[in-house]
DNA sequence: GCGACAG
DNA sequence: ATCTTGTCGC
């Protein structure tokens, strides 16, 4: 057989056949989510970390198209190595506990691109910490099975008591008598941020992670770039 | 019915 | 998410 360096992470084909059948409804999508979550591993499977990804989206077009952002960047400095969007037509409406179904269709097409395969996965919203425990973390890393966390700018779902706002200072986030992420403060006097684990990874590495990528801001480096990317006008 | 509600 | 300039504070 021909002797060629991979070029793309994933099978086109499989990743087109999960959208062929993307959800149109939400019965369907809540389905989904349920039968999905089942497969959720919280323990980590994390080897050697060298390049982790940021991932965010945006909307354009007044909400008619979503714009994803998928950024790698070096685990150990912190510095981009590659970046890369894609923009697909909005097929779902952001509606609170399915906001997957509206940003990965994007997200997919930019991951189809990347060059660099990440060993870790930050996603901007919520792993664990969601209604039916499957969140845009958990989604995107079951679809890829790369370890993946959320780290979130305000709460979904869950109870907690507020950490002090000294950088690295957090409290559990308790779900229906479970402990689901952390409330962590990323920087002194900063309202704290809201992360979880996605799949293969757990609630102190997730932590651990989102601490380690910080620069001096509220988010850490991965979504923070990933964001400015997908939102930029 | 009321409050909560990732992006 | 997005509308939006300068401004206050560490």
């Amino acid at each position: 057989m021909a002797l060629m360096k991979q070029s793309r992470l994933f099978n086109p084909d499989a990743i087109q056949s999960i959208l062929d059948d993307w959800p149109e409804t939400f019965a369907e999508a809540k389905v989904i989510q349920q039968r999905l979550c089942e497969k959720i591993l919280l323990q980590d499977q994390l080897s050697s970390v060298n390049y982790i990804a940021g991932v965010d989206a945006g909307v354009l077009n007044k909400g008619r198209q979503i714009r994803a952002s998928v950024v790698i960047l070096n685990a150990t400095d912190a510095t981009v190595v590659e970046q890369k969007s894609a923009v697909v037509d909005n097929v779902f409406p952001y509606v609170p506990g399915y906001l997957s179904f509206r940003e990965l269709p994007a997200v997919l097409s930019a991951f189809l691109q990347i060059e660099q395969l990440p060993q870790l996965i930050m996603c901007d919203g919520q792993g664990i910490a969601h209604p039916r425990r499957f969140g845009i973390a958990c989604h995107l890393g079951l679809i890829t099975g790369i370890p993946s966390f959320g780290v979130a700018k305000s709460k979904l779902v869950g109870d907690y008591e507020s950490p002090s706002l000294t950088r690295g200072s957090h409290k559990p986030l308790y779900y229906q008598q479970q402990k689901i992420g952390a409330v962590l403060c990323t920087r002194d006097n900063v309202k704290p941020v809201f992360v979880s684990p996605g799949h293969l990874i757990n609630i102190d590495s997730a932590v651990h992670w989102t601490l380690t990528m910080g620069r001096g801001f509220k988010l850490p480096e991965p979504t923070r770039v990933a964001d400015k990317l997908a939102s930029r006008r």
